[in-house]
Formats: structure tokens, sequence, C-alpha cells
DNA sequence: CGACTTTGACCTGCGC
DNA sequence: GCGCAGGTCAAAGTCG
């Protein structure tokens, strides 16, 4: 990926049953764009798409949103912004015909908020002369304007919260290349060791799972000891793990990677991770979960013991990938949705599709690091949970009835929200957002509550555990990589699409910006990891 | 017309 | 060998 790229143009779909910010795919020329979801009816076009300045340059692009976002009004400028001219006058015929006095005023950096800025004024005054019921209806109609403009709003601000979270991901995938560089040189010596201790290839495995990422232009001019992993390349053959898109690649037509990746782990143990798979369990109202990939829907089946059909998927990123993925309700819970991936991309991958790679690869990795030969060892589903799960046991767990294992990510429980924003520096957690356990509105429509919700559960996972990637070369915890950005947006995102109350909930969400962002700057290892920080603090 | 979904038919592996 | 279940294929249908 050339992340020195300019700006271009990242186009998000605000149809997507899930508005996750990690929906993109390549175009070419600098241009990010977000297709149509496969899951939304299959049919282009129609709803509408909003597109803003993005750019894979970290700086630059945390730079260009700044600019952006630090205009003096969000509700006058900012539309243009984000929308299409049709809903741009739409929405200033709501405000011109509103009684309501608005001075949001918002100029968060990032988010485009400030702390000073939050009032709100309502306006909902009784004037002189007015009969009660005149004033009654006034107020009505006054609230009906504020609630109308207060859902504008909320859709204004998840598509910024998804603007940053897309920068975001960027800029971490990034970060996550340069903490793989660097841990390159112990890397090797671990292997050394490893082997030394007669390490049967889990720990290369892990490290082959970690090797991610279109970003290879950095590993291929690294001057590392170690094999550097070509992605898998268009032939079958040489995939040889799949989670989700990353895993264990073998160049037959490099001798030297042959020598070196072609291990120690025994033919028995390459034909079971050959076969293994991840499944990710989630709330969803939406029939997939969006995970930056683009997917052609080619078959469909009743699976007995379950009454929800089971669909299948494949990946159509580029001809002949072998990914593929089925999605199925839970037959006990059917609002959640079971997501199975198999296989390994020929491609490389949006960033944030790269991100939930590493997750689930991260999951599939620790999990076989922490296997030897035997099979136990790779049901041993305490290891993952300790390894990379260390505040939430119950999240990973490893099927061991299956043909083949599957690492299963459940996203349905998360541990407690406070705990998460409330996580000292320099402690590693992986955050899950924190948001899971938002109370949830019963009233609300699916896509302020459920769907939005495990949206930012995901979105949550796809930042952290790509993260958790590029923290453990070994499974162990390691200190420590700021997560309260990605809180704090969730956080926000949750807040916001949680409550109607618009003015409640940013309150809310400013407030954990405001004070969640201490550790954020303590641990900081990056300078726009540093800079962003810095920014949600002004 | 192309891209996509739907859905019945077909293939394959496995247990009895 | 047979039946079952899971997975895949491909023709038909849908939509913009």
């Amino acid at each position: 990926m050339d992340n020195s790229g300019g700006i271009g143009v990242l186009t998000l779909d605000t149809s997507a049953p899930l508005f996750l910010a990690s929906s993109l795919s390549y175009g070419g020329g600098g241009i990010l764009k977000r297709k149509q979801p496969m899951d939304s009816g299959g049919h282009h076009g129609g709803a509408g798409t909003i597109e803003f300045p993005f750019s894979l340059n970290p700086r630059r692009d945390a730079e260009t949103a700044n600019e952006a976002l630090t205009s003096k009004r969000v509700v006058a400028d900012e539309v243009d912004f984000f929308s299409d001219e049709k809903k741009k006058q739409k929405k200033k015929d709501t405000i011109a015909a509103s009684p309501v006095e608005t001075d949001l005023d918002l100029k968060v950096p990032s988010l485009g908020i400030k702390k000073e800025d939050l009032t709100i004024q309502t306006g909902l005054h009784l004037r002189n002369g007015d009969t009660a019921k005149e004033s009654v209806d006034d107020g009505m109609a006054a609230m009906q304007a504020e609630l109308a403009r207060m859902n504008e709003e909320n859709q204004k601000l998840r598509g910024m919260l998804s603007q940053v979270n897309s920068s975001y991901s960027a800029l971490q995938m990034q970060l996550a290349t340069l903490m793989q560089q660097r841990n390159r040189t112990p890397q090797a010596h671990e292997e050394k060791i490893d082997a030394e201790n007669g390490d049967q290839g889990g720990a290369r495995v892990l490290r082959q799972f970690l090797d991610l990422g279109p970003d290879a232009d950095v590993d291929e001019h690294s001057n590392s000891s170690t094999a550097s992993l070509e992605r898998s390349s268009s032939t079958p053959e040489n995939v040889e793990v799949g989670s989700m898109g990353y895993g264990l690649h073998k160049n037959e037509g490099n001798p030297r990677e042959a020598l070196e990746l072609t291990p120690t782990a025994t033919a028995e143990q390459e034909s079971t991770m050959r076969r293994t798979r991840v499944s990710v369990r989630a709330r969803s109202e939406a029939p997939t979960i969006t995970d930056g990939c683009q997917w052609r829907k080619y078959g469909q089946k009743i699976a007995k013991g379950n009454p929800c059909p089971r669909a299948y998927y494949r990946c159509t990123m580029a001809t002949g990938c072998p990914v593929r993925k089925q999605v199925q309700r839970c037959a006990d819970d059917r609002s959640i949705l079971i997501t199975t991936y198999e296989g390994t991309h020929n491609h490389p991958l949006p960033p944030a599709a790269m991100a939930m790679a590493s997750a689930t690869s991260a999951a599939a990795s620790t999990l076989f690091s922490g296997s030897t030969s035997s099979a136990d060892g790779l049901m041993n589903s305490n290891f993952l949970s300790r390894a990379v799960l260390p505040c939430s046991s119950s999240v990973a767990t490893i099927s061991a009835s299956a043909p083949f294992p599957t690492v299963t990510l459940d996203l349905t429980r998360s541990p407690d929200p406070l705990q998460s924003l409330r996580t000292p520096a320099g402690q590693f957690q992986f955050p899950f957002p924190a948001l899971g356990a938002l109370p949830q509105p019963p009233s609300l429509p699916p896509v302020f509550g459920q769907t939005l919700l495990n949206q930012s559960r995901f979105s949550g996972l796809q930042v952290s555990s790509g993260m958790a990637a590029a923290q453990f070369p070994h499974p162990k915890p390691q200190t420590t990589m700021p997560s309260s950005l990605e809180e704090t947006v969730n956080a926000a995102t949750a807040a916001i699409t949680a409550d109607p109350n618009f003015t409640a909930v940013l309150a809310a969400a400013i407030k954990s910006i405001i004070g969640g962002n201490d550790q954020a700057v303590n641990s900081s290892q990056n300078d726009n990891v540093a800079k962003k920080s810095y920014s949600l603090q002004q």
C-alpha cells in the first residue's frame, strides 16, 4: 500500500445495514470508495452515499480531518461534507423552518466538538399573548422540529465518527506494521530459541500469522533476517491457513522462504490449520456483518438443527479468491448472527478488513501458538482467553466438535464498559468496546439500537484486535497501546446511537472523551497517535 | 446488460 | 450400498 498517497475520496454508504467505517474497497488513483454491501438486497446505487476526504497518509489525513472538522459551523458548513444536494437543502429547510435556536457550533478536534460549545438552546419559550393551547402547539412543533434536527445531527455525527474510525484504522494498521518491523530482530532471536526448545512450530505460525498486510512493501524493504512472508499467491496451493483473509503463507518459489517456512509443523498440523475457521458471533439485525470485504452469495441451505437458513458467500474482491464465509442466525437467539470465515484472500485488503483479518488471525494464531502437537493443545481455549482476552475469559472459544478447529469470537458478551474506560494507563486491555453493555433502548428502531450498537462492537474488534495482533508477537500480554481513542470513538458512537436525546448523550460522549484520553497521551508510542490524542484534549 | 440473489439440483463425505 | 447432511453449482429471476 502506498501510504504516501495523496488525498482521495472515501465513500460510505449510509444505507448499509451496519454503518461500519471499515467497509472500504479500493479504487484506483488514490480513491477509496465503499461499495454497496451485498446484503442490502444486492442492488446497487440508490440510497445515499456520503463522501469525504480521505487519505492513506494518517498524518495528512488527520490534518485534513481537523481542517474540515474545525470549521465554524458544523450545521451550516459541514453538511456539504456529508451529503448530497438534496439532503443539504432539506436540512437547510428544516433548520430554517425550525423555531429552535441552535448553537451547536461544534468545533471538536477530530470529532468536531469543543467542550465549551456544548450549549444547546432549545428555545422552547412561551410568548406573551399566546393562549395555552397555542403555546402547547408551538411547543410541540418546536419539539418535533428539534427532534428532526437532532436526528439529522445524529446522522451527521455518525458519519463523522465513522470517518474518525476509518482514519484511525488506517493509522493503527500503519502503527502495527511499524511495530512489527521493530519487533523483527527480537523475533528472529526468539525463533531460534523456540527451535532450540523444540517448538513444534506454533510460535512460528503465530508470527507468520502476524506478518500481515498489504503494507508488504515495508516488509519487503526490511533487512530482517526472518522470513518476509508474502501475501498468498493466486494459486490455492499456496494457501496454508485460513482465518478471515490472513494466515500462513508459503512461497514455494522462493528457496529461502521455502526453507524457512516449511517448518517444523507436522503435516497433520498443517492439514488441521488449513481447515481452521474463524467464527464471529455478534448481535445484529442486519443480514450480515460488514467486514470490509465484498461478498457474493452463492448458496443457502437449511442446516439441521437450525430453522434459520445458512447463507454461503464467497469473496469477490479478486477473481479466484478462495475465501468463503457462512452466515447463520443462532438457533437459540436469533438476534445473534454467526459468521464463519474460511480461507485466505489472494489479494490486498482494505485497511479495515485487514484489521478484522488481524483480529481473527490473532485469535487463531494465539490458539495455535498455544498448541504443541496435540489436539488437546489446539483445543485449549483457556489459553486463548488468557492470552488474547485477559479481561474476558468468555469471549473466545474453540470448538472441538467440528471436523476442524473453529475459533469463535463471541461479541455478544462484553466486559463492563466502565471497566474498559477506567483501564489505567499502561495496561493493555482487549477492548471489545465496552459499549456492549450499554443500556439498550428497547423502544428504538434497530438502526438506532441493536444494529449500530453491534456495529460499534464489531468495529471495536477490528481496531483493537488488530492491535492485539500487532502487540502479541508472543501470546503474552504486553504494555501497551492506547485504546482510548477507539474506545472514545466507540463510546461516542454508541452513546449517540443509543439514545435519541442528543444533548444528553453528546454530553456523555464528550465527557468520556475529555475524561478518557489521559491514558492515550501517557502511553502513546506514535506521533500520530499522540497528535490525535492531543487534539482530543483541546 | 451486467451484477447480483434465489433456489432446486447435484456432488461429496460420513456413518450405519 | 444407502441415506443423510453439508456444501456448491448454475439456471432463472430481479434490479438499476
